[in-house]
DNA sequence: ACCTGAACACCGTTCAAGT
DNA sequence: ACCTGAACACCGTTCAAGT
C-alpha cells in the first residue's frame, strides 16, 4: 500500500512561496498550498499556526535570500559603489519576486508585525556613514532607502505613467541621491 | 408602515471607506457595507458592480481629496515652496487615512488597473520643470515622488526601526533631494 | 426600480477519528 | 506523531420573489 502523504515546514513555505508569485496573494489559500505538497488544507496546521503565520514563514525565507544577495553585492570596500549594487540588488531581486517583495513592505494589516529588514538597514547605514558622515547618517541612509523602496514600488504597481526610460530615471534617482547626500567637500 | 430600506452609491462608498480606515481593508466586507448604510449585502449590487469596483470608488475618492489638497497647497508660485507644501501635504493626509493611502500605492491585485495619479503628477512635474529645467524634469520629479512615497509608506508600516527622529529624516531627505535636483548654477 | 431571503461556491480553521 | 473527513462560521455573489 503506499505511504501515507507526509510533508514539511520547508515544503509548505516554497509552494506558498511559488503560489505568491504566480497566481497572487489571494490565490494564496491554505487549501491550494495543501494540495501543491500533497496533503489535505488541516495538515498545515501541524506545520504554521495559520495563514498570517505561513505568510510570515514565506517573507522570512525572502529576507534570508535578499541578505545573501546584498552580502554578495557589497565587496568593494567604496562605500558609494557598494550602495549603487546593494540597491541595483534590490530592484533586480524585486523585478524577480514582485509579490513577495510587494508584500515585504507592505503596511501589515494586523499591528505588531516583527523587524523584518534590520539586518538589511545596518550594512546600509554602515556604508551611508561612511559617506556622509555620522551626524547625517541615520537621515541619509532613510532618504535613500525611502527612495528605492518608493521607486520599486512605484515601478511593480505600474505607477510610473508618463512614459520615458525607467531605467534612466533609476539611475538619475541614485546619482542625485548619492550626491546630495555626500558633504560638499568630499562630491567629486 | 415604515418606509422601505435605501441607500445611494455616495453613502457606500463614505461607509465602505470608514470601515477601512477603522477596522482595515480584511473587515471592508460587503456585509458590513451594507449593514453600515442600512440595506441587505445583495442590496449593494444595484449600485456597485463588486467588491472590486467598490474599493476603485472608494479610491477615486481619496484621490479627488488628494487633488484638492495639493491645488490649496501649491499657491505660492516658488516651485521648491510649493513642493515642499505638496509633499508636506500628502504626508499629512497619508497620516490621516492610512489605510487608504496604503492601498493607493499598493501594487493592484488583478492587472489593467485605471491611471489614478495622472493629475496628482501633472502638477508636481510642472514645478520640478521649473526646479530642474525641462531636460531633467521626468527623471527629477520621479525621484522626488518615488522618495516621497516610499518614506511614507515605510514610516505607516513602521519600517524605521533605528530610532531617531521621523520628522528631521523627512524634511532632511526632502531638502536634500530638491538640491539634488537643483542645476547648481541655481543652487542657494 | 429597488430590496430581500435563500442559496451557491468558496474561504480559514477546528476536531474527533483513523493509522 | 501526523493525516483525514466532516463540520463550523464566515466570505462574495446570484437570483427568484416580493413591494
Amino acid at each position: 500500500l503506499p505511504a501515507r502523504a507526509q510533508t514539511s515546514t520547508s515544503a509548505i513555505v516554497t509552494a506558498a512561496r511559488t503560489l505568491l508569485e504566480e497566481r497572487g496573494p489571494d490565490a494564496l489559500t491554505m487549501r491550494d498550498v495543501a494540495t501543491a505538497v500533497g496533503v489535505q488544507a488541516p495538515s498545515l496546521y501541524k506545520r504554521v499556526r495559520n495563514r498570517s503565520d505561513l505568510i510570515r514563514l514565506v517573507l522570512d525565507d525572502v529576507m534570508q535570500e535578499l541578505m545573501t544577495a546584498q552580502t554578495a553585492a557589497a565587496t568593494t570596500g567604496d562605500p558609494a559603489t557598494d550602495l549603487r549594487a546593494i540597491l541595483n540588488g534590490y530592484r533586480t531581486f524585486a523585478h524577480a519576486n514582485p509579490a513577495a517583495y510587494a508584500l515585504l513592505y507592505a503596511p501589515p494589516t494586523a499591528p505588531g508585525e516583527p523587524d523584518r529588514s534590520q539586518r538589511l538597514s545596518a550594512t546600509l547605514l554602515h556604508l551611508v556613514t561612511e559617506l556622509s558622515g555620522p551626524a547625517d547618517a541615520l537621515p541619509a541612509a532613510r532618504t535613500l532607502v525611502a527612495w528605492a523602496n518608493g521607486f520599486i514600488a512605484m515601478e511593480l504597481a505600474d505607477s510610473f505613467h508618463l512614459g520615458g526610460d525607467l531605467p534612466t530615471a533609476w539611475t538619475y534617482g541614485l546619482t542625485h541621491i548619492l550626491t546630495a547626500i555626500t558633504p560638499p567637500h568630499e562630491a567629486a
